[in-house]
DNA sequence: TAAATGTTTCAAAAAGTTTTGAAAATTCAA
DNA sequence: TTGAATTTTCAAAACTTTTTGAAACATTTA
């Protein structure tokens, strides 16, 4: 296979992956094509590559830049802004996973204890089951808070030595 | 707070979730609904409930039975049919994992193999950015691929008891 | 068997999301 | 300053996904 063929299928597979973990299609083409181009691009340089418009490129670069995942780069004599990407893939991961527990789990959790508290007779066959669930989701949801806090906080080494240890 | 505002609020809550996670809004309310309600619930009553169509209901609901988040369940004496979803919320997450797992993760493992051989110097300073990230996400994939396996084989206490010890 | 009850399908409508592109705003060099 | 280059905004259009509801299908009961 042909680099460029290569780049094409890889962007457009990103891009479908990226669909079904809510990032839209453009966002995480975008993001794509600057993980693997050797330098960094301008605004017109990905519109003309992926064939978006102007202003669909610009908002979803700045989406990226709020996720943490591309960065503005100054290029010394150049008028225009550059981007790119970071490319250690486990910065990236931390900084999505960073990003969304913060925007999701942490609210949820935050109902969660206010549910649990619910009115009335904890013996009512009704009241019983919801509690338990809530209760089972909030206990689950805290432990994956605390791991996902280790996790992020930890150096790439140090994670995938730990789990080599412990799932051999 | 009451049982039934409570109620409410969760699979709302449950709904929005869900849309954050590639999951449409009725199947995780009706996913929600079934959680917390003590007993199982025919097609009509969940219609009722959240006041959507029949279709919709129907739709859905094969669509958790697919998943493994809910089940049939016969009650006797009773011509219609009845849902219960799997309370265990642990083996909820496993499920999940597991199909997404199947879904996404592998197939995106393999387009990954085909990737890393793409012809040409690898000298050549765009090729090899390339093969770098194509790479470093493989490398990556592969390591969760491996832990989520384990993760779906264990048993709720094992992957927790391993976590506390890892983690505190 | 026929009627009644219950379930599934699917085309069209509604709702939601993304994209476009032209105009406005901003930045920079002269 | 001015004006050319660049970036940002946003209303309307295009596209995608979800929902509806009536008709078809299936199952059970009498």
């Amino acid at each position: 296979m042909k680099l460029t063929e290569a780049k094409q299928q890889f962007i457009s597979s990103w891009g479908a992956f990226g669909t079904h973990w809510g990032i839209n299609r453009t966002m995480a083409q975008i993001h794509a094509l600057l993980l693997v181009s050797a330098d960094p691009m301008t605004q017109d340089d990905i519109m003309q590559d992926l064939t978006i418009s102007r202003g669909n490129t610009n908002m979803n670069i700045r989406e990226l830049i709020n996720w943490g995942l591309v960065d503005r780069v100054i290029v010394t004599g150049e008028r225009k802004e550059f981007f790119a990407a970071e490319k250690d893939i486990w910065k990236v991961v931390r900084q999505i996973v960073k990003e969304r527990k913060k925007r999701e789990l942490e609210p949820m959790l935050k109902l969660l204890d206010q549910l649990e508290e619910v009115e009335g007779d904890k013996r009512d066959k009704n009241i019983k089951s919801f509690v338990e669930t809530v209760t089972g989701i909030k206990r689950l949801g805290k432990q994956a808070d605390k791991t996902l806090d280790m996790m992020i906080r930890a150096d790439e080494n140090w994670f995938l030595g730990s789990l080599m240890k412990l799932f051999k």
